[in-house]
DNA sequence: ATAAACGCCTGACGGC
DNA sequence: TGCCGTCAGGCGTTTA
């Protein structure tokens, strides 16, 4: 489920609490139980026990779709891909069925479970002295005012790739994926099809406000909730584009279409933004 | 360098 | 009701 919004929302939540949940800051790991072999990537099942038992959860961050957790010394990353989710449950509640791992707290606000629940199993987990050797191959971060429109333009230039595989690419952009992409690109007026390599600079510069304006948004929102996987956020009720297909654009009426690009279903208003072959 | 095809997984939904 | 195909907020690997 989550893209860059919906992982700032979860990191919140556990960082400072929300509705009664007390912030995990400081609390220690006493018990591990991973339930799903695969979902560990490193390091190898046998030592991941030793290797958290009685470490103290000191931060709580993120980076692009990655939880960071600062344990004192390691940091465990966790990334959600579709469907992964991170809860706070009483240290007796029973074991789900879609459990992948289970950190048993001890901290101020009483004993719980820190869960990583996961359906689809597609969510991973790292635990690593070396975080670096992930994060460092990630994109900048949307949000950051050092990302400028003069240093995005420079990102773009010389591309040669269709435009929304590329925002979808975290190596070149960390934090979006495929609902924001669409929500930026129609905020943005731009055709998912441009070549990337050819927006103008007021183009770069219309996309990165829009980019930034739908994940502020959306954070704001507390993230998104679709289907099966809710978690209180609401943006879905904003969304202009994704899941619209058949109703109209709420800028100029026209029907939004879907289709495939880069293998991913795209939302558009066909007439807000221009195909590339269009004029 | 770019992009497509496919694999990894479970669950919801619509059509018959 | 049951069965089937399709689709899903992601990403790594292989192939062209």
């Amino acid at each position: 489920m989550p893209e860059l919004p919906e992982v700032e929302t979860i990191a919140r939540s556990l960082r400072e609490g929300n509705a009664g949940q007390p912030s995990i800051l400081q609390y220690r790991i006493l018990r591990v139980e991973l339930r799903w072999p695969r979902t560990l990537v490193i390091p190898q099942l046998a030592v991941l026990s030793p290797v958290l038992k009685s470490r103290i959860i000191a931060g709580i961050s993120r980076r692009g779709k990655f939880l960071v957790f600062d344990l004192d010394g390691i940091t465990m990353l966790i990334h959600l891909r579709m469907s992964g989710d991170m809860l706070v449950r009483d240290w007796d509640s029973p074991i789900e069925k879609h459990n992948r791992l289970i950190l048993w707290l001890r901290g101020e606000g009483g004993n719980c479970q820190l869960v990583f629940n996961d359906p689809r199993k597609f969510g991973r987990v790292w635990v690593t002295n070396q975080p670096a050797y992930l994060l460092d191959t990630l994109g900048p971060e949307p949000l950051e005012e050092s990302l400028t429109p003069a240093v995005f333009h420079g990102m773009l230039t010389g591309r040669q790739r269709q435009l929304k595989p590329l925002l979808l690419d975290q190596t070149f952009l960390a934090g979006l994926g495929n609902i924001y992409t669409d929500e930026a690109l129609h905020l943005a007026k731009l055709h998912p099809l441009r070549n990337a390599g050819g927006l103008s600079k007021q183009e770069s510069t219309r996309l990165l406000s829009a980019i930034r304006k739908v994940l502020s948004e959306g954070i704001r929102r507390n993230g998104a909730s679709i289907d099966w996987v809710y978690r209180g956020g609401e943006y879905q009720n904003h969304f202009r584009v994704y899941g619209r297909e058949g109703q109209p654009c709420l800028m100029c009426g026209t029907i939004i279409t879907r289709q495939l690009v880069g293998q991913r279903g795209t939302h558009i208003c066909e007439k807000c933004q221009k195909h590339p072959g269009a004029y």
